[in-house]
DNA sequence: TTGTATGCGTTATCAG
DNA sequence: CTGATAACGCATACAA
């Protein structure tokens, strides 16, 4: 009915240039470039393009400019709390900025991820990675071929911005030294994690500051049932409080404790990162805000630096792009005062 | 340094024919057709390919071929948990088929997401549109003009993939019914939302088999704080159960009765709809598990079959393809026998 | 099995 | 301000 048969007849820009009566150049120049038209000009194709459902065709538009006004963004997993904040401020952002976002999701494997960067690569005019889990080499010869922009990984020579958690980790372990904690867990991401090792490094070197015993675990899986499950080693270890890699994590801890009748925060202390879902758990989970979308915003503010350093001859912008985000705590109802068990 | 300017050198189907010592059709045949090509040669030319890192230009295909190997995916929030399962299993289907997602944003803004498909539509071979808040006569216009899925809205002669929460829903007051609640609340959802009015009627059928008295009310906003502001409202209903729209409004009503002392399932019980989050809540939540991974791809299905639908000349498929998906009880830890309090 | 020629829809360049 | 023309990179019909 709608599309009797070869699906809908898609109107060219020279149908609609012989209905309107002008030449194909001028319904061009409506859509790219209407200020070079005489005003009413533009209202009358503007019409007959309307009318006829016209929208230019962005194959065509790329081939011709080069520019195919997509960019790529692939994260390792859209189902993680983390990433569609990101997704969705990005995308906004490059929305802004006429681009559209062709979401990828490398499901938590370096190696599919780099196969779909090589995919999208020939689709988009760049690509944001997001907490990329591919192997350094790999993705430096992908940074020659594309358009990068990496964030969480610290790679000298790739644009990128890196969400700075050690502020906030360090505050956490202040806060839970001045509830005269003296003993504490971390329990650790994803092993390919850049984000898990600045965090680790950051909790050992306030831990040595405060004089506080610190012992790390690492869940069976860095999800909710492993942090459910990581509950009980953790309170096999005779301490008094904990740090999760992440919320997610740090919820499932709070599940796993509140089964065995341990009372957050009046038996046991806990903090964890990135404020994604610590904000809905109960009782509400003392966290590190990570400014996620200011995060995602700031990719697509590379990215499109550097779609545009490309467009003048001018090969400028050889300094070493990267953004630092700070993250810094944010205090909600998980740390008590230190009641040995 | 990567690149000296002018971006990355793209390598072009004709330097590839160069540098192996074949014709540019070679090149084409080596990556669409290779068994139309002796063994021998499609090695050579893909080794040459890989050297010159060369990538077919999407823009080229589709302006030659007419199919992009794009399709776009609009939701109302990417950042609201039913939607990222969805997208993921809707991506991971549409590369399976070729193709690529571009994602869109609608904001829960009807007229923003009626742009969106306007926009995109020049850059894909056809939309899915999840829980569309767009008005009808403006969806079939845009149908007019595009192939398009919907999911979660039910409008006659546009394929849909219909997730059908009522079973689940009759299941819960059922559950409750046996439990000897028989005051209950139900807690809605956006007023937009087709899937609400159906779990609501479910609801209300269901309370008429059962001899229960229901009560409806609406959240502030359905979305945490507004669920766990509602609980306030809901205890003073005098119910001794409430179901919740979907999860997030029923984790919030679960915080603010934990909030003010009103012990679930002891004291109170409690539903919700789509296991999005009710199994990391403490207690983890009955509700109704909402197939959303199944619908994603079967939406995925549809629009590849209505693709496929055109490339011969063939104008069947006039069928009202429509996809039911079941929705069934979870059972989980918030339901308890009535107590009067 | 492979090469040659043409055109997809658009925009940039150049004339007028 | 507007029109004619060529070319973007590729896939295909046709020729060999």
């Amino acid at each position: 009915m709608a599309h009797p048969r070869g699906g809908p007849e898609r109107a060219t820009i020279r149908r609609v240039a012989e209905v309107a009566g002008v030449s194909p150049s001028t319904v061009s120049r409506t859509f790219s470039h209407p200020h070079l038209l005489r005003p009413s000009t533009v209202e009358r194709v503007s019409s007959v393009a309307a009318e006829l459902g016209y929208v230019p065709d962005g194959s065509a538009q790329a081939l011709k400019t080069g520019r195919r006004g997509v960019i790529g963004l692939v994260v390792p997993d859209i189902a993680n709390a983390f990433f569609p904040p990101l997704i969705r401020a990005a995308q906004t952002a490059a929305e802004k900025a006429g681009l559209s976002t062709i979401i990828g999701d490398g499901n938590e494997d370096g190696t599919k991820e780099a196969a779909m960067v090589g995919r999208l690569r020939g689709q988009t005019d760049g690509i944001i990675l997001a907490s990329p889990r591919t192997r350094e080499p790999v993705l430096r010869s992908l940074h020659e071929v594309t358009r990068l922009v990496l964030v969480n990984r610290d790679l000298a020579g790739v644009p990128r911005v890196l969400i700075d958690s050690a502020p906030g980790m360090r505050s956490c372990v202040r806060l839970l030294a001045g509830a005269g904690h003296t003993r504490i867990a971390y329990v650790n991401g994803p092993a390919a994690s850049w984000s898990n090792g600045e965090r680790l490094a950051a909790i050992e070197d306030a831990c040595r500051e405060h004089g506080i015993a610190l012992t790390t675990l690492r869940a069976r899986l860095p999800d909710h049932d492993g942090g459910r499950a990581a509950a009980a080693e953790v309170l096999e270890l005779g301490v008094t409080a904990a740090i999760a890699f992440d919320d997610v994590l740090g919820q499932g801890l709070l599940a796993g404790l509140a089964e065995r009748g341990v009372r957050v925060p009046h038996d046991f202390s806990l903090t964890a990162c990135d404020d994604t879902v610590s904000a809905t758990t109960y009782p509400p989970m003392t966290t590190v805000g990570c400014p996620i979308r200011e995060a995602g915003v700031a990719a697509v503010e590379l990215l499109v630096e550097s779609l545009r350093g490309s467009d003048d001859g001018d090969g400028n912008g050889d300094g070493d792009r990267v953004r630092r985000l700070p993250a810094e705590m944010v205090v909600r109802g998980t740390v008590g005062r230190c009641r040995e068990r």
